[in-house]
RNA sequence: GGGGGCGUGGCGGAAUGGUAGACGCUGCGGAUUUAAAAUCCGUUGACCGUUAAGGUCGUGAGGGUUCAAGUCCCUCCGCCCCUACCA
């Protein structure tokens, strides 16, 4: 009697089997190849959503696949378990950290553990957890001794209203704190900072070896880093003063007319006058209690002030004024520019609005540049005039033109030198909160900065805070923790209060894998240098820049420190577009409250909840705001984990957008039923899965298509998987080859049950719980992910018959049957003869004709 | 302003320069059923053709290369994303 396919029941059945079997454990053998599949691990916040369910799934076809091909795979998961939210937690429910943190990692790790996919637990790890953090603090340590982790004052956002220092991300585009709502100050506080620009040039350099990432993280990495060339100039400034500018023009340099510098430039003081000195002060001070966002506001007017000095032009001698403008950034270049305002626009509008002279040395090819005429700078091309030695050779940075010349001027005559400047800065990492890895060090009075030593790490987390969101780090508070004795001298000593920035956490995790339960070292290296680079990394573009250029940094610092002994950390990147869901927006209203949760809206007739209005519909990801989400455990209740995978992998390429829609969730549900009836069907007629062997040349007809079917969609499924991992098309063949199976008209033949267990096998990747019950069913004992990957007979791809496109002029006129394998001079034979042709060809003479073998055959005729 | 990507049926999406629209969703018609659900079969780009045979058009627009263009080249339009006073 044939059974329902019944998702609830042997999901959980198979998800415990395979648990007590131990199936998911990595395989340590070391004779076969090996292939490291990671997804980026999540925050624990206690919920999964869509966006984790299509990154983990893909992620798991791979290593399924893989793993079917005879590799040991590597497929951990962990948990990005620092951080902010769990703060909060605590604050506004007096939870501790901890406790909540650990608690939502539970719970999480529960709807994971119903997706079906195939971790090994036993590499489990939390970055919150002592056991991990304590070889943060050593990797920190690390890089304290290489002199990559160091001290400065730096500017950062201050929330004047709650006391705390706040991260970028935590600031709106207002420049508003997310949390009080007050404007963001700057503040120079001292801070701890990684010198990832001493691997500027590594970092962009290597980006050619990532032939596996998509070229557009690439790009805006290397646009990220910045870098540019040009040369640094000294000018000299009425009090004897060495004012460096960077130029990226320096065959400008006849043109530069006035000087700036930034706010916060360490000359400024000195460079101002008396008379200045008051106008001065004021504008830093606005500058100050600006947020950068409002500071870099698009198509803000030009503000400034004179600093009353004036420094000398290195090339002519002429004096320039340096003044003093926020448009001129701190941390980019050296703090100070050249105003060359004719061939700048941001020069030029500072020159316009404050009336400073404006000298011509481009001209452009036209010949009709005239300053007293020009409304905006010019950076075209043209040729150098005004220039002195200049004059007359070709503008811009190509070989033999005014650049290069230039460059090679200034250093003959030692003004300047030819320079390479990044955009990419020192990353800081100082956070002044709770839950994060303690920076273990201790300033001592005698001793200054004493790392803390590695046999007292971990520098633990006091359990017992007072967490209230406001003042600074909560650990300074708890004396005796911040209390300590020097490690060198023993004198009273305090600790550093500040913790690490969590993307320090995340840039290492998928080395701790590798060997995640080593507790002497973070891990062993000939561990790490035999499983890693990871193969294939699956994530959101999101961290295109951030956690992606973190984790290539500290893979370089690692290897330099002899702990590695590669270069990059990711081989593969695919980075997995959004999940969308239907979205209903009230057009009348204003942005932020146009979003109508989809469960308040009656979707026959859509309209808004409390003013009636008609609403509209687009496709937006999902998020809590909008109120679009589709919670993937009410799936999995409905439809069972299975058809929730094949959904996500079928309804677009993975790098897109997804469109969540019930019908096409439904529509999979019906597939896996129709596979579950053919497969329970040929369980139920008897039949053995081994079936007789098969002789190709024997077959009748209705074999061979068959099996060309199933050979054809195992091709089909590889090469769309090992290629650019197109799973919609592979589950489209999955699909044709389900139909193939169910339109076969004898379904006792060995050719049907070749085409049943390939069908098996193939889905198995994708559908793990339904293809296992299936092949038990069948009577096989030992797991289906534990079969070899089918693979292709040559001999069942050949068709006796091909269909030959006819073709006149280039168009399709007809299609007739030939017998496969037949040479150009015969298609052309048959193309001839047949009915279309003739009927085309009649009366018009054959000019030429086209032969393409296997394909077609078009006449050109007249 | 700079950089990148994308425009294909009612919808999601397929197409090594070689039959555009695979596969699926939706819609429509039918079978089964007391009825429904489920399932199965057929059909589903537009237009012309009474039916049929067949034809014309059609991958954002316009040109070009080619025996042949969604695909290659040029010009333009539209949308999306990232980034931005970076000297």
């Amino acid at each position: 009697m044939e059974s329902r396919y019944n998702p609830a029941e042997i999901e959980s059945k198979w998800q415990q089997t395979w648990t007590e079997q131990g199936l998911d454990q990595t395989l340590e053998r070391a004779e076969r190849p090996k292939f490291y599949a990671l997804s980026m691990f999540p925050y624990p916040s206690g919920n999964l959503h869509m966006g984790h369910v299509r990154n983990y799934t893909i992620t798991d076809v791979i290593a399924r696949v893989r793993r079917m091909q005879g590799y040991r795979v590597l497929h951990p998961m962990g948990w990005d378990a620092f951080g902010l939210p769990a703060e909060n937690a605590a604050i506004q429910r007096g939870v501790p950290p901890a406790q909540w943190t650990f608690q939502n990692i539970d719970q999480m790790r529960q709807q994971l553990q119903t997706l079906g996919l195939s971790y090994d637990w036993d590499r489990e790890i939390a970055t919150c957890s002592p056991d991990y953090y304590r070889w943060t603090q050593w990797i920190f340590l690390q890089f304290f001794d290489a002199g990559l982790a160091y001290r400065r004052e730096a500017a950062v956002n201050w929330d004047p209203v709650d006391q705390t220092v706040l991260a970028n991300e935590q600031v709106d585009s207002e420049g508003r704190s997310w949390r009080s709502g007050a404007k963001v100050e700057r503040k120079l506080l001292r801070q701890w900072f990684l010198k990832i620009t001493d691997y500027a040039e590594q970092l962009l350099a290597d980006l050619d070896q990532l032939t596996g990432w998509p070229e557009r993280v690439k790009l805006m990495q290397a646009n990220w880093i910045g870098k540019s060339t040009g040369a640094q100039v000294t000018f000299k400034t009425e009090a004897g003063d060495n004012l460096v500018v960077y130029t990226t023009r320096p065959d400008t340099l006849w043109g530069a007319t006035f000087m700036v510098i930034s706010p916060e430039h360490p000359l400024a003081e000195k460079l101002t006058t008396a008379a200045q000195a008051e106008a001065v002060k004021a504008y830093q001070t606005q500058a100050a209690a600006m947020s950068e966002i409002d500071r870099t506001a698009e198509g803000r007017e030009k503000t400034g002030v004179w600093t009353g000095s004036q420094a000398v032009n290195p090339v002519n001698g002429e004096k320039v004024p340096i003044w003093m403008a926020d448009y001129v950034l701190m941390d980019y270049g050296t703090g100070a520019i050249m105003a060359v305002p004719a061939h700048d626009q941001r020069d030029f509008e500072f020159a316009k609005k404050f009336d400073l002279p404006i000298d011509l040395v481009v001209q452009s090819p036209a010949g009709d540049l005239d300053v007293a005429t020009m409304t905006a700078a010019y950076a075209g091309e043209g040729v150098m005039v005004n220039s002195g030695p200049l004059d007359s050779v070709p503008a811009g940075k190509g070989p033999g033109q005014s650049v290069e010349a230039a460059v090679k001027w200034l250093e003959a005559k030692g003004k300047g030198q030819g320079t390479t400047n990044y955009r990419l800065r020192d990353w800081l990492i100082s956070r002044q909160r709770y839950w994060g890895a303690p920076i273990p060090v201790i300033y001592c009075a005698d001793c200054g900065c004493v790392p803390v030593p590695e046999a007292d790490l971990p520098v633990a987390l006091p359990e017992q805070v007072d967490l209230s969101g406001r003042g600074a780090s909560p650990l300074a508070k708890i004396e005796n923790w911040v209390n300590v004795p020097c490690p060198q001298c023993g004198a009273a000593a305090k600790r550093e209060t500040d913790t690490m920035d969590t993307f320090i956490d995340s840039s290492w995790y998928f080395l701790r894998y590798a060997d995640a339960q080593n507790e002497s070292r973070p891990f062993a290296s000939d561990q790490a240098n035999d499983w890693l680079p990871v193969d294939q990394y699956v994530g959101g573009i999101e961290h295109a820049i951030l956690h992606l250029l973190y984790s290539r940094f500290f893979t370089k610092v690692l290897r330099d420190r002899g702990l590695l002994n590669f270069d990059e950390p990711f081989q593969r990147l695919l980075t997995q577009g959004m999940v969308q869901g239907l979205t209903y927006l009230n057009p009348k209203k204003a942005d932020k409250d146009k979003w109508v949760p989809a469960s308040s809206v009656d979707p026959e007739d859509p309209r808004d909840p409390t003013t009636g209005d008609p609403l509209e519909m687009v496709y937006a990801t999902m998020s809590k705001s909008k109120g679009n989400g589709v919670a993937p455990g009410d799936v999995i209740a409905k439809y069972g984990a299975d058809t929730a995978r094949m959904f996500i992998l079928f309804k677009a390429p993975p790098e897109k957008d997804l469109e969540w829609d019930d019908a096409d969730v439904e529509g999979q549900f019906r597939f896996l039923n129709r596979v579950w009836r053919l497969v329970t069907a040929f369980a139920e007629s008897g039949q053995s899965l081994k079936g007789d062997a098969i002789q190709q040349d024997q077959l009748g007809k209705a074999e061979k298509d068959l099996r060309r079917a199933v050979h054809t969609a195992i091709k089909a499924v590889t090469e769309d998987i090992e290629g650019d991992y197109q799973f919609n098309t592979a589950v489209s063949e999955l699909m044709k080859l389900s139909n193939a199976l169910g339109d076969a008209p004898d379904p006792t033949t060995p050719a049907y049950a070749e085409g049943i267990r390939t069908l098996i096998l193939l889905l198995a990747p994708f559908s793990p719980h339904i293809t296992e019950e299936l092949w038990s069913q069948l009577g096989q004992s030992d797991s289906v992910h534990r079969q070899p990957w089918p693979t292709v007979e040559a001999a069942a791809l050949v068709a006796d018959e091909m269909t030959l496109v006819i073709q006149i002029m280039g168009k399709t006129r007809g299609t007739i049957q030939v017998p496969a394998g037949a040479d150009k001079a015969a298609l052309e034979n048959y193309a001839r003869e047949s009915e279309v042709a003739q009927r085309y060809l009649e009366g018009k003479q054959i000019k030429k004709v086209i032969v393409v073998p296997n394909k077609l055959v078009n006449f050109v005729a007249m």
